[in-house]
DNA sequence: TTGGTTGCCGCAAATCATTGCAATAACGGC
DNA sequence: GCCGTTATTGCAATGATTTGCGGCAACCAA
């Protein structure tokens, strides 16, 4: 299921070219079900296209995230990146100790959302938001 | 209102030794009112103690992130500290078009912080989330 | 199809942060 | 107060990401 049409699209509409190196970000990251490493994303890159700068993978990705076509996950010290689905939105909560990933339904955030924005004007980029602390197991194993 | 003898009891307590450079630090970030950059840290840490290297700075710092006694913001694509204040804690939110930061009572991530740890069993480190977004200002201007 | 405009890429350097290692210094015990 | 253990430091190297710049190529118009 390509489905990153749309977002050639809107790349195209928002006055950006397609390239092949862009191209081939997109199709790296919409290929993959779930996060991707920038390295990897990287090393993917180089079979399709000999060469690519690393420079070129973080720009791109910067700018399919400005453009929502792809969002964020800060995973360690490490920016990882998924293809945002509008069908499929969700949030992660990162365990700082273990570097596990959950998802979770924007459902938990969208109050809390709504309020910044009544009272504050604040618009809070949510679909970036990565959400750090620890998780259930290290939790318990911390208690021992 | 030094307010961090606390904090060094603190770090003796969980094993830590106390050293010239982390009181430095301590001293640095307790004296500021509101967060500061690590390079600005090591500047003024230079002034007191003249070989301390930007490492140790760092060290120290998500040392004392680690512990509660400092808090970490995420600004730009730079690291910010502030002393942990259990009487004024507070959630920063930062504009990713200009830097602004403002505060934000915890208060607003109470009930969010509860379903998680209820429903999932993950701790939230909410002192140290950055929540990124578009401040009112910036979006007024890009509405235009 | 061709040509001009201008956005994009590769390269290299800069920036921000972390880490391995050997020497040093903090601190509890004598 | 001195000594030994071992955490911590400084240093240098590494890792992760961003940025400046000049040449190149995507795309629109003719």
């Amino acid at each position: 299921m390509p489905g990153h049409e749309s977002a050639i699209t809107r790349l195209r509409a928002a006055g950006y070219r397609m390239t092949p190196q862009r191209l081939s970000v997109l199709d790296i990251v919409a290929r993959r079900s779930g996060h991707i490493g920038a390295d990897e994303v990287w090393n993917l890159a180089k079979a399709q296209h000999p060469y690519v700068d690393l420079a070129t993978i973080y720009r791109t990705l910067q700018l399919l995230k400005r453009l929502g076509v792809v969002t964020e996950v800060v995973i360690g010290n490490k920016l990882h990146f998924e293809l945002a689905d509008q069908h499929n939105r969700h949030n992660h909560m990162v365990c700082s100790e273990c570097d596990a990933v959950q998802t979770l339904s924007p459902d938990y955030l969208a109050e809390f959302s709504r309020r910044l924005e009544q009272e504050f004007g604040f618009t809070p980029d949510l679909d970036n938001l990565t959400i750090g602390g620890r998780c259930a197991q290290c939790c318990s194993e911390a208690a021992e």
